[in-house]
DNA sequence: ACGGTACCTGTTAGCGCTAACATACAATGG
DNA sequence: CCATTGTATGTTAGCGCTAACAGGTACCGT
């Protein structure tokens, strides 16, 4: 910076100045330390600044070591945002193992590195996940996740989406709506499954077919030779479109057509949903506006400096394709 | 650090010594320093040990924005291995439209932040991504591409597992083997082809059957309805296993039954190939220790401070499923 | 002509830390 | 007993930057 002064004439400040878009500095001069700048390959030490002023124009992204499509979606869209919005994204993720002190470990390791906030993917339940020591020195927003807790949060409303997918089965004609489930510690999974019973329980129909799984095909398989054998079911709603993918196969191999005797309704609408045998009527969320306004409630809170314990909710959407049919005999 | 440095009652340049594990603090002094800063709950100021020691245990990680397995899986890998080395990870991902100064845009941002290193996950051709002004006070290490360009890379040999995925073909009893190649603007999809044709070569076989898609599983259907009508292909190559899964729906569709009828072999090894109807061979790659191998040979590159452009390549395994069996007649 | 008020620019201090040197004190050997 | 080494600690300077204040110059009204 000295350097660039010098070339320039001027005094550090003034390059200070302009780097910073002070207004009180007169356009030739201002000229002239931009072309000193260009000339010598200038660029800011963002350590020092970060030194002086406190803050680090860095977020804290904290996320679970998951291919998700949604975790993963949502990570970009936050970076893409952080990014236009001027800010640096750390990336910490949790490991696959969860042990208790890992989220503080995590946000410990960010507030060293003096991040301006930290935004949390983190779509488990509360008991599931470690609950941190609260950090209310530091804004955090969590997406997907937590609606009981102390932080703003930003999520799909996976309830509505799940009662949409089911009220859609219910149109259809089907009486008895079997569920695969997500695993217990998933707060998706849960929100996804109250869905199904609330919009069962608004029809006056039971809501007894609970099948666990785990996010994986496989587990959807599973779930998928054991639906095959029960008579009744007419209709899946399944929590995502991978175990979707392993109930069709399984439902396939045991010669139960989709959706001629069974109707399968999925969850996210990953790309591939659509090339499933056959083509797989889901629910589709919308995850780069999440991470999108996700930080946008963080800078409002670095703005206004007020924690305020703000929810966003973004309606979800059903995507309507072959694997779901009005019973047969109806 | 004053602080403790008084309720130690010693020098801040003692408090820093026990921060840094410098051997001539006697044990007493260090026992009292780490009390101190337990009780004060302090924090090292990560910005001001950056600013003078001009290295900010900050690693850039530069990604394409795709939900692609893979890069994510890599992403992860790396992310992981940085952290159990020290280091932070600040991910700037290039967005989905590539334009020519988008990587050193990437590159700028990140050499302001005084990255000490730089991982690139830049899986396309070294034409279609955007050159960098060679960063060579960067130390960069290219994962999963340009083979041919300056940098140290590690990568997953793409030709090798296309070879064997051929090769098995080819040892099944197929003579006429259709590849559905990537885009041409990703290096795999390049390498992945070139290994089908030496393979074809080395058996005395044409390799003329090539049907362009670009990773997904539309694309890879609209393959597999050209492929469907085509008489004497009796297997299939596919350069990705979302590809492979359109075609394979694709063939389900025009009833030509695999593998009976013709044969499919995938590339990544996804979490649901195995639960694809049928469950599909394909090639598994291991990006986990690429991630790791790929930080590994970045430190490397710091340590010695030689910017030598090494080449790692992770051997690639084949997969078999039910998707490949030998052709009708044999 | 003068003080006032803009506007522009320079000077100084200090953010929290580490490197380099300076100092103190003990242990050792001749 | 003193010089010599080693170990443990303190002191000073400075990393590159911004905030706060201190000039300096031009322009205004009176």
């Amino acid at each position: 910076m000295t350097d660039v002064a010098r070339v320039a004439g001027v005094s550090h400040q003034t390059v200070s100045r302009v780097l910073n878009g002070h207004p009180s500095v007169r356009p030739a001069t201002r000229d002239r330390v931009l072309a000193a700048i260009e000339e010598l390959g200038y660029h800011p030490n963002l350590a020092a600044r970060a030194l002086v002023t406190g803050r680090s124009r860095t977020l804290g992204l904290v996320t679970l070591e998951t291919t998700l499509f949604g975790p993963v979606t949502t990570l970009y869209g936050v970076e893409r945002a952080a990014r236009e919005a001027g800010y640096f994204v750390s990336v910490v993720s949790l490991g696959t193992a969860i042990n208790p002190g890992s989220l503080d470990d995590a946000l410990a390791r960010l507030r060293e590195q003096s991040v301006a906030g930290v935004i949390l993917i983190a779509p488990l339940t509360s008991t599931s996940l470690p609950q941190p020591s609260l950090p209310t020195d530091l804004p955090v927003v969590v997406v997907e996740g937590d609606p009981e807790g102390a932080f703003a949060t930003a999520a799909v409303d996976q309830r509505a989406g799940a009662r949409a997918a089911t009220e859609h089965l219910i149109g259809l004609g089907h009486r008895l709506i079997a569920h695969v489930a997500g695993p217990p510690e998933w707060l998706e999974a849960h929100l996804r499954e109250a869905g199904w019973r609330a919009a069962l329980a608004d029809a006056g129909l039971v809501a007894d077919v609970v099948l666990a799984g785990d996010w994986t095909a496989r587990s959807g398989y599973e779930a998928g030779r054991a639906l095959a054998k029960m008579a009744g079911v007419t209709a899946v709603f399944v929590a995502n479109d991978h175990m979707a993918l392993g109930v069709l196969r399984a439902l396939h191999e045991r010669g139960r057509p989709v959706p001629e005797e069974i109707s399968v309704v999925g969850f996210d609408d990953i790309d591939e949903a659509e090339y499933f045998t056959p083509s797989l009527t889901t629910v589709h969320q919308d995850f780069d506006e999440l991470g999108r306004r996700s930080l946008d409630l963080l800078l409002c809170q670095l703005g206004s400096s007020s924690s305020v314990a703000e929810r966003l909710v973004i309606a979800p959407r059903l995507v309507e394709r072959r694997s779901t049919a009005a019973p047969e005999g109806r």
